[in-house]
DNA sequence: CCAGGTTGGCTAAGTAGGTTAGCTTTACGG
DNA sequence: CCGTAAAGCTAACCTACTTAGCCAACCTGG
């Protein structure tokens, strides 16, 4: 029996990609074998079942969009800076349709390269509404406020929930427009 | 073998009280079937499969989220109906953690009770943006641009993506009351 | 260079969930 | 009160995940 020298960063890339080409809930264990020429067993040498693969997952996607979020907003302030990252955020849920659903899977609190990896996600959010003058609550309020928006929105629009694919785009420019008006104001009620 | 007298919709309505209780990912037809005193298999006399009975649980649910929006709005108008509206949509997912899933299932088309559910839904949200002076297709993205900010803010919090529970009221009443402004001024953009 | 030990791969076997086939028996309508 | 539609059953099989335990490939040190 060769050896094919999976390790366990191999594994979990491999993961990514056929998560990303038949879907999140269609990723399975027997699939990731046969794709790596490996009998199923033999993925227990570098993962320790299949939530752990998926929290693994979680790591690298997490990791990925955090890193995508932040250059995208890099050099651009306010609203500039708002639009980049919102189109960033789509763009990786698009183009990782597999990947997407794992970052919203909760940091192992356990796995210090995931719990960094969430911290620079939302960090990066956090940092683009210090642009708009928002510190303290009323900037714990408007990341959650903007996660939602892209979030919600992303998720539909991968579900199929729109109905006819037509315009999304303009649809989702006017919820980002409509943020970065909300984040001029804000707060926005004194409750 | 004595008849339990089951139908579909006791089968489904008990699916719900179940999925509330487990989880909507942790139902599964064995547990349904033993809560209903019931063999397994016999489930396929009233549903066709796991999948089928998801998708009538999604009809199920659809149409309670609906009738419950509905009835938060009426007799209000603009910002009042809109409050109303989103306590309503957050207050049905915490109630029913198990059934909120199944609403983001796209409606089989050839199930017409299922479909009238969606369309009352998206009625609601559309009627409460009639409100604003929305119509065409700004209302179509602004009723996107709601339905986007809702789920997405009780989706993180049922998964428990906002980190501590602290404070989220206050949190979505922020957006809430952020979505009530921008749909005062919408378009937000002439994109 | 070969002798260990470590470890990556394997097969076999068991669990849980879903599905189908086909039988039995209840319950109801004529 | 008989015949039949259908509600329930058991048995059997499939897919997916998991564990146990074996074997061989690789690496390292003597």
């Amino acid at each position: 029996m060769p050896r094919v020298g999976l390790n366990q960063q191999t594994v979990v890339r491999e993961a990514a990609r056929l998560a990303d080409e038949v879907g999140y809930h269609q990723l399975t264990l027997a699939a990731l074998a046969s794709r790596l020429g490996v009998a199923l067993p033999s993925l227990y040498k570098h993962v320790r079942g299949a939530d752990a693969l998926a929290q693994k997952l979680s790591a690298l996607a997490t990791a990925e969009l955090a890193t995508e979020l932040t250059s995208a907003a890099v050099g651009r302030s306010g609203g500039d800076a708002l639009r980049a990252m919102a189109d960033a955020y789509r763009d990786y849920a698009r183009r990782h349709p597999g990947r997407y659903p794992a970052t919203q899977q909760v940091p192992d609190p356990t796995d210090p390269e995931h719990v960094e990896a969430g911290e620079r996600a939302v960090g990066a959010i956090f940092a683009v509404l210090r642009g708009y003058g928002l510190t303290g609550d009323d900037a714990v309020d408007a990341t959650r406020a903007l996660r939602s928006a892209l979030h919600g929105f992303v998720a539909l629009e991968a579900a199929g929930g729109f109905g006819l694919p037509r315009e999304l785009d303009r649809s989702y420019h006017q919820l980002v427009a409509s943020m970065d008006i909300s984040f001029r104001s804000w707060p926005v009620t004194d409750a």
